[in-house]
DNA sequence: CACAATTCAATTGTGCACAACTCATCTACG
DNA sequence: CGTAGATGAGTTGTGCACAATTGAATTGTG
C-alpha cells in the first residue's frame, strides 16, 4: 500500500506558497502607490511601451480579457490610464497612459529594490531560481 | 535617468507565471477528481492526518478562515468531509473525511506524477528549485 | 462581392485570497 | 469568581483568475 503524497515535498506547494508569500510582500509597498500587484504588472508593461491592446497586454501577463477588462476599468478610475477604441482595427481598445500613469513610474522605480531585500537569496541563487522557473513555465504551458 | 524595471527580468513574474501555469496544469487532472487545487491541497493534509480544526488547516497551509470557511462548505456539499464543533473547545470545528473523502485518495495517487511528467525538470533541478523556494518563502514571510 | 470563420473585448458565473469585522468561547488576571 | 483580553470560525466586501458566452469587427474563401 503506498502513502498519500505529502504535502510538504510536492513542489508545486512550494511554488504555491512562494507565490502567494511574495505577492504578500508587494502589498504594503504597492499600496503606497494605490495598486494591487496584477495592476502593477501592467503598469510595468505599459511603462516599458504604450500605447498596447488588451490583446497584447493579455500575451505580455498570460491574462485573457475577463481579468484585463475590469482590471483596466479600475486603472482608468484611478486616473492611471485611458482606453480608447483603436482607429485602424475597431475591434481593438488601446490602453495609454495619462500624466498620472507616467508619473507614477517614478514613484515605482524602488519596488524592486525592496522585495529584492525581503528575498534573502544571493544573486546567483535569484538568477538561477530566475532560469529555472522560466524552463519549468515554459514546459508545463507547452504540455497544455 | 534610470529605466523601468522590466517585467521579463522579474523573478517575482516568473514565480507567478510559473505557480499560474502549474494550477493550469493540474486544473484537468483535478476535474477528474472534482476538485480544484486548493481543494486538492485541503485534502493532502486530510489525508495525512485527520480530524483538523480550521485553523491547524490554515496554519498548514498559510490560508485564514475567510477562505477556508467556503471551500470546507463546498468539501462538505460534494460530501468529501465533515465538520463538527470541537467538544473540549466549543470555538474550534473539526474537520473529518467521509468515506468518500477517505476512498478519493486512491484516485488521487496518480496526481503528483502528471505534474512531474509536465514539469520537465530532472530530479536535481526539481530538489534544487524546491529547496530555493523554501528558502525564499521563509525569507519573505520573515520579512512581514 | 458574400458570407463563414476568426478575432477581440466585454460580460457572467464560480472559486480563490485576504482585510476587516462580528460573535461565541475560552483563558488569565485581579 | 468575574471580567478583560485572546482565540476560533464565520461573514462581508474587494479584487484577481479563468471558463463560457456574447456581439461587434475583420479576414479568408469561394
Amino acid at each position: 500500500m503506498s502513502d498519500a503524497p505529502r504535502l510538504r515535498h510536492q513542489v508545486c506547494f512550494a511554488l504555491y506558497s512562494a507565490s502567494k508569500a511574495a505577492t504578500a510582500v508587494y502589498r504594503p509597498v504597492l499600496e503606497d502607490l494605490g495598486l494591487t500587484y496584477p495592476q502593477y504588472l501592467v503598469m510595468l508593461v505599459l511603462w516599458e511601451q504604450e500605447p498596447r491592446s488588451v490583446r497584447d497586454l493579455g500575451a505580455e501577463l498570460g491574462l485573457d480579457s475577463g481579468t484585463l477588462s475590469p482590471l483596466l476599468k479600475r486603472l482608468e478610475a484611478l486616473g492611471l490610464v485611458e482606453r480608447r477604441r483603436s482607429a485602424e482595427d475597431e475591434r481593438r481598445v488601446d490602453v495609454v497612459l495619462t500624466g498620472a500613469g507616467t508619473a507614477l513610474s517614478d514613484r515605482a522605480q524602488a519596488v524592486p529594490q525592496r522585495l529584492a531585500d525581503a528575498a534573502g537569496l544571493s544573486a546567483d541563487e535569484i538568477e538561477q531560481l530566475h532560469a529555472t522557473l522560466g524552463k519549468l513555465t515554459a514546459a508545463l504551458n507547452n504540455s497544455l
